[in-house]
DNA sequence: AAACGCATGGCAAGCGGTTGCCAAAAGTTG
DNA sequence: CAACTTTTGGCAACCGCTTGCCATGCGTTT
């Protein structure tokens, strides 16, 4: 088994034990067709012997090729992203490749450069909410096999939740149970995400009749939920829709702190239905969409694009379907009680 | 900027623009003391001008140093496992590597394919809650380098949160409470925590003067704690110590449905302190440690031990410290009420 | 002034595969 | 049986960087 004293037995272990060229031991390995079955055959019984297992750095170095695609999430300790990250994890494994993990906290800057770190050690890259800019990213993809993920930039191919869609059923679902007027709690300025979801929630509000009000930023996290509620609460409104379900449990949060009712006093609409959206009390009215399904798709689209596939103008854009899951943090607007004027 | 035609540059355009020899461009990058200052100043101004950038898996590929760490985790989706992956990218990057991280989905053959696959493109590996035999563990630790989490073999580093003197906190917290009988539910069989853990508790509950019981194995997932609960329930304890929180929030929902008071009726305590434990309902009483902080222990022994480092026997085990975390679902025990028979 | 030491930089041999090209062998055909 | 096609397998040149060893040239020592 461990013949050869110690190192890892090569290509050429394996020739010279075998009796045949390097050239033959690669072939019988990788290319069944350019080699004899019964050479090959023997060969790959030596290779088993020898328990010889191919070099992904020597083999990788001449094609350029890793075999290795990365992914960068913009918070990593964010549960919306496991989805994600399974889900690619799951693709890249199965196409025979391997993930590359990394948090880019936020920071455009981080993203860059860990882009340019692992530039010439991946295939290409996923971005999950992604903070550059649009320009940014088109000059990264014509350099890079990129994919995106929660973002659509013309000319660089994506896989989104149709989250417009699904901001007009927020929106419907609001209206129906008899509100006038909604607060959108945004998230991070450079977020393209909130940038559309404002756009649909303001456009739907003139569409329904409703007063819309666009509050924030605030950090997407549970610990700036206060910061939003409170916020939230000045203007008065009746229904509340977080950028994303940590906001939301953090505003569910300081709204019971503050003795206001949910969804007595306002109602409260997050996004992703993450874990925890459906044991927070009250359980949370949300915007679910397969993420999995997107950090698949992504990688697929990265890993599928043979360089023919539509990249440029054309990229694919997948969108995958949304629906809103109505939990108790939703409610019909009280007939009485004009607006929370509660104070802590 | 992109002279040389679209290529990345090479050392090789570089020694020949800077009109010196490769070698001398490569310790330019490398081995400042090996070229003259100003040797260096030109060269690396000339590799700046050409945007030159190191092929990492050049560089890897003599040296076999790949400068890359992988962390397999028992299961991506447990919100455990987010400290644990944030930590150990943290300092995976501070040491310029990079992670790549896997999900082993419970299983030891996964878990054993991912290394072999991996072998040779990592320089080591980190498993945190592996589910391999100490033997097989032992054996990998000896071919390769490896570091564990939340798991101790001989002669293996590992770091690892101090949940034995954490399981005495909790014992002595329900005893504290009145309790005179808890159940344990156990996780899978090939958990070394779930064995350690209840190690302790039959011990504890001996001095205290407790009866204790194990039950189980059941998944350690939310999932799971409908089944976990029943079965709780069907002993008629009083008090419930749930594997990990994805369990214990389980039992928590299923507890509700019945209409089982936690903590009137039972109570029930986790362990992890993960995301959601503060919000659930009720709030879970938890075994709290700083897993991030594990994460990146468990990294520097990997990346810190430079062969010389104590390995086998002797291997560092770093133990952190862990503190209960009491919150709203332990309570004294009910004078009156003997045990819950409560049916749905 | 001869002998010596040291700083510096070049040469070239790998690291472990892949692959284009060619030659030998085997199989076909007339 | 000769001429020709198709397999099959070997040779050797990369891929881009590192590094041991050696040569050069300069400053130092005696």
């Amino acid at each position: 088994m461990t013949r050869g004293g110690g190192k890892r037995p090569t290509i050429y272990d394996v020739a010279r034990e075998a009796g045949v060229a390097t050239s033959t031991v690669s072939r019988a390995l990788a290319r069944p067709e350019r080699v004899n079955a019964a050479t090959r055959e023997h060969v790959l019984r030596v290779a088993e012997r020898l328990g010889y297992h191919t070099n992904q750095l020597a083999r990788a170095l001449p094609s350029g090729r890793t075999r290795t695609v990365a992914l960068f999430v913009a918070d990593i300790t964010n549960p919306h992203f496991f989805g994600i990250i399974r889900g690619a994890e799951q693709q890249t494994r199965a196409a025979g490749c391997t993930l590359i993990v990394g948090d880019t906290e936020e920071s455009p800057e981080l993203e860059a450069r860990n882009i340019e770190r692992l530039s010439g050690s991946v295939d290409g890259f996923v971005i999950a909410a992604s903070r550059m800019s649009d320009a940014d990213i088109r000059k990264l993809g014509a350099e890079h096999r990129l994919t995106l993920i929660s973002r659509q930039v013309d000319g660089v191919p994506s896989a989104i939740v149709d989250h417009a869609d699904g901001t007009g059923q927020i929106m419907e679902h609001l209206a129906s149970l008899g509100h006038r007027s909604v607060v959108y709690l945004a998230g991070p300025r450079r977020s393209w995400l909130a940038t559309q979801r404002w756009k649909v929630i303001s456009h739907s509000a003139r569409e329904l009749g409703m007063a819309a009000t666009r509050l924030g930023p605030f950090p997407p996290a549970v610990r700036g939920g206060a910061a939003a509620a409170d916020a939230a609460l000045a203007r008065g409104t009746t229904a509340a829709i977080a950028h994303n379900d940590l906001l939301a449990i953090g505003m569910l949060r300081r709204f019971a702190d503050r003795g206001v009712g949910v969804p007595g006093d306002v109602s409260v609409v997050g996004y992703d239905d993450i874990f925890g959206a459906d044991f927070c009390s009250p359980p949370l009215t949300t915007l679910a969409g397969h993420f999995a399904e997107a950090g698949r798709r992504a990688v697929d689209l990265l890993l599928g694009a043979r360089g023919e596939a539509p990249r440029g103008r054309g990229a694919a854009q997948v969108v995958l379907p949304s629906h809103l899951v109505v939990r108790e943090s939703t409610g019909p607007v009280r007939a009485g009680a004009k607006r929370p004027e509660k104070n802590l």
